[in-house]
RNA sequence: GCGGAUAUGGUGAAGUGGCUAUCACCUGAGGUUUCCAACCUCAUGUCGUGGGUUCGACUCCCGCUAUCCGCACCA
């Protein structure tokens, strides 16, 4: 597939004009830069909002949403049930013949499956051991490993009672370690909801690709939790269109998602949902259809818990790029934190008719039991618990390594029936996980039309409404006669509206500011000129068609 | 992290071991101009950073930082 008109002598036109118009620059030049990091300028820091803004709105129009916003700052332990400690930590080894690190356990991994999840002492003997060859030089002397981390450490608090934490990598864990607050919030009632949008850490080793890697980015993550036992119905009747599908083992497919989730394609239907609807939101700020397209995790590289994984990668001037991450990561991540915290993270069902259960077993008599045991009658209890209901006492059991006899005056025998009205279970959630800046990236590489007009190049960035990061600029043909005064009121006038940001442009002739707008994707222009002064009456020109009407200026409306 | 290349106003480029560092665009002021980067005058603003060599370094050398391209890494 031949993308030429992403070039790279447009990639380096496109970066220096997203630098003039105060789009996105490298962050802390003055201080020499540093890399993985940019700022949103004076333009650009309202496209990010704006983009943001209209994500979470998309998100939250499914009616079972809410947003919630969790510290960046995250103690160690959150990360360490997460699986981040482990699965963020690379270990490596360099080659003593040329110099090249390579990761421990890719060195060995032919012999050893799971030599991603070893230590670094069972992969310093093992590699002691086997002396795998260099990939690069084909030595086999290998250094000390070291560990690599891919979060930002630091401590909470000072000093001694400083505790270990990272910055977030993923707003997710939020979500997670929030569930019964939004369990409570949603009246315990699946499915349900919540987005997270906000900052991500990661300490790239070499970050490259202007935008597209970075140390420091946005990200916009809904965990949608889901009782794995309903059987879950989805309307995909509004996606007509085939999508392009790269499919795990398939390859190439173009189909619509409905097809794709009926002949499973898609393996879950919340997952082929939800790709709907992240299609829809890339499609609304004006993401091309034709640089999108759907890629399946394979098999094996799908992390262990997930069920089912697509990216959706945008096609721009670094190639296809994967933006957003749509993954079924079934009970892991709440049972991680239940596991690592002893709190419950589940959900109840109530089963359609009550399950009777016999019940039929011994317990202690703790009126008894507890005196005659004093300190071991909480073991007693559990031992006795597990006896089988023939059992005859006295029985002689062994508790915390003593021998106690257990008479029949310590127990009682439990006979009922008990109407069981339900269960508790580890709902099942549905990730959308987005790159904002690599969203962003796309839109702009999507957006920017590279044209001539009377023999010069002339830039267009035709972000759409939704996105564009000024609304309308207000031009006064002459700063004379009170054309000046009049477009200051009416620029003045728009910005107080809500959700309208106008910018008010005065120097130079009118066709140089219309060409500046064009620029920075303004989709519409108020001339006013001397007649305005007169009837009232001001010019709108219109970006994309470049035509203009008169209207009334207390008529302008959006 | 390794190897290679690069770093000059806001942007894009030229150039030099020594005099006030050049050009275009951009930006600002004034003039002109009745709607798509017009024109005239004037103005602001630069040699990435630290060290070394030298009488003198933007220029030569070294370190650092950043950028780009490969490799590796990552998604």
């Amino acid at each position: 597939m031949v993308m030429e008109q992403f070039s790279t002598e447009r990639l380096t036109r496109l970066s220096g004009m997203l630098k003039r118009r105060g789009i996105i620059l490298p962050a802390f030049e003055i201080h020499g830069g540093s890399a993985g990091l940019y700022d949103f300028g004076p333009v650009g820091g309202r496209l990010r909002s704006k983009v943001i803004g209209a994500w979470l709105n998309h998100w939250l129009s499914l009616g079972n949403i809410v947003e919630i916003s969790c510290p960046t700052v995250t103690p160690y332990s959150v990360l360490e049930a997460s699986g981040h400690v482990g699965e963020f930590s690379d270990f490596l080894t360099e080659c003593s013949g040329c110099g090249e690190a390579s990761r421990a356990d890719h060195l060995i991994e032919d012999d050893y499956p799971n030599s991603d999840s070893m230590t670094r002492d069972q992969l310093s003997k093992i590699i002691d051991e086997k002396n795998p060859t260099c990939p690069s030089c084909g030595k086999s002397d290998w250094g000390e490993i070291k560990a690599q981390n891919l979060m930002f450490n630091t401590t909470i608090g000072a000093g001694k009672s400083g505790r270990q934490g990272f910055l977030r990598p993923e707003t997710a864990q939020g979500m997670f370690t929030s569930f019964p607050a939004i369990y409570r919030h949603f009246r315990e009632r699946l499915p349900f909801g919540a987005v997270q949008t906000g900052k991500g850490y990661r300490n790239e080793i070499s970050p490259r690709q202007g935008m597209i890697r970075l140390r420091e980015f946005n990200m916009a993550e809904l965990e949608y939790f889901i009782d794995p036992e309903d059987e879950i119905k989805h309307d995909f009747s509004s996606w007509k269109n085939s999508v392009m599908l790269i499919a795990d083992g398939r390859g190439e497919l173009e189909m619509t998602l409905g097809k794709a989730v009926s002949e499973g394609v898609i393996r879950h239907p919340t997952v082929g949902y939800f790709m709907g609807w992240t299609m829809d939101f890339l499609l609304s700020i004006g993401i091309n259809p034709k640089w999108m397209r759907f890629r399946q995790h394979e098999t094996d590289e799908m992390a262990h818990y997930a069920q089912d994984c697509w990216d959706v990668e945008l096609f721009g001037s670094y190639g296809w790029v994967e933006c957003v991450g749509i993954a079924h990561r079934g009970c892991y991540d709440l049972s991680a934190h239940e596991k690592s915290t002893g709190q419950r993270l589940r959900a109840w069902r109530t089963y359609s008719e009550p399950k009777i259960e016999e019940v039929d077993r011994w317990t202690t008599d703790g009126s008894i039991a507890g005196p005659a045991f004093r300190e071991l009658a909480g073991k007693v209890k559990q031992a006795v618990e597990l006896l089988d209901k023939d059992t005859s006492f006295p029985v002689n059991l062994s508790v915390e390594g003593r021998e106690i006899q257990v008479l029949s005056e310590h127990v009682k025998r439990l006979q009922r029936t008990e109407n069981v009205a339900g269960e508790w279970y580890i709902p099942h959630v549905v990730e959308p996980a987005f790159g904002i800046d690599r969203i962003i990236w796309h839109l702009i590489d999507h957006s920017f039309m590279e044209t001539e007009k009377s023999g010069e190049n002339y830039n267009i960035l035709g972000f759409k409404p939704t996105v564009s990061p000024v609304d309308v600029a207000v031009l006064p043909l002459f700063e004379k006669d009170g054309m000046k005064e009049l477009a200051e009121n009416i620029h003045r006038n728009l910005c107080s509206r809500k959700d309208i940001f106008s910018i008010y442009d005065g120097s130079g002739s009118i066709g140089r500011r219309y060409a500046r707008a064009d620029e920075i994707g303004v989709p519409w222009c108020i001339t006013v000129d001397h007649e305005s002064l007169v009837d009232g009456m001001v010019t709108i020109r219109e970006r994309d068609t470049g035509n203009q009407k008169r209207i009334k200026y207390e008529d302008i409306d959006f």
